[in-house]
DNA sequence: AACTTTATGTAGCGAGTGCTACAAGAGAGA
DNA sequence: TCTCTCTTGTAGCACTCGCTACATAAAGTT
């Protein structure tokens, strides 16, 4: 019989593959036991509140799209700020990684909303993401970096947005059309 | 005694005043109504339902939202995209349009979860802010324009986010930064 | 074997959701 | 005045929500 920790480890996993699959809208308790073949009542029994099971989830999310990232742009490389912008507009747009924005999106969304829990899961995301761009940036003071990183992530975000109430391509015309009306040597 | 119809307007009047004050979380049935001044039965008695009455109030949102912004850049004029895209962002950091910048991110957001009525609102609205922009760039071919207009409304939608997962300081600077890196001339 | 701790199922609570059935009051036309 | 339609209140339905009380089964522990 599997212990307490190993079964709640594993409910993480299936949680969190449920979450990319189906977004918060499919996240109700009897929901997401059922995404991670258990009951309700032992969802509970493994993760302290919802709230709890969420935070785990989207924690192994947040760990798993780090890992994707860092292998698309390890931590050791530096680029201009224009060039990082299409490299990280391009992870965007991969299929590999577009479920993952589309989560983050909603979690930022239901953080607008004032929703208790996404509000500090968004900020706590958010600050992870901003530091791994101005890791990545190159030449510039550390305000200039930190603003030029926000200024992606803002990107980022906006394009992802625009897929939403927009299309598909509407969204990759904005991102290419981003490229082009950036300083190239910056 | 006031018609339904009068009535019904003024309901949406109050309607669009409490979701801009307030947010879509604070939309149920029963919190609409009494933001209305009214009972929950008789909100479904001037609208057929809840997203009637939504649609009505987000409509009202909008046309008023538009209004501001045609008084700030009318019709008429036409601006270069890097100069517009300034004009813009500053608009969205505007006290007086704020509170419709942040409505407009809970409306996409909740695109974003495919709850019903709002993927339909959120895409005509958005379909409305991609014209008003596009019809004030000048210069281009009109691929380009709307390519232009979609990465100003992306850019918009993401300091709006930028400034929900992180803070205002944040997103002004990534907005100032985003002006200094375009081309001027484009 | 007796006992304690851990694990799991059943059932349900109280609150909130959008919405509706029913009836009574109010006003207008015959 | 007598209907007849329009307006409004009361009450509640069927559902979902997060969460919990209670009981039992399994597994150590002594």
């Amino acid at each position: 019989m599997a212990s307490k920790e190993t079964q709640r480890a594993q409910a993480t996993e299936l949680l969190a593959a449920h979450l990319l699959e189906t977004g918060l809208a499919q996240a109700s308790l009897r929901q997401l036991a059922a995404a991670a073949g258990i009951s309700d009542r032992m969802l509970l029994y493994y993760f302290e509140s919802k709230t709890d099971a969420l935070m785990a989830a989207l924690g192994h999310v947040a760990g798993e799209l780090t890992a994707m990232l860092d292998t698309a742009v390890p931590a050791g490389e530096a680029l201009a700020p224009a060039e990082l912008m299409r490299v990280t507009a391009a992870l965007t747009r991969d299929a590999g990684t577009k479920p993952f924005f589309r989560l983050w999106t909603e979690v930022v969304a239901a953080a607008a909303r004032g929703e208790a829990p996404y509000t500090a899961i968004a900020q706590a995301i958010a600050a992870g993401f901003l530091g791994w761009i101005e890791a990545r940036l190159e030449g510039g003071s550390p305000e200039t970096r930190r603003a030029t990183a926000a200024m992606i992530l803002a990107m980022v975000d906006g394009l992802a947005l625009l897929e939403i109430c927009t299309d598909a391509e509407t969204a990759t015309r904005a991102g290419v059309q981003m490229g082009r009306l950036l300083h190239p040597d910056f």
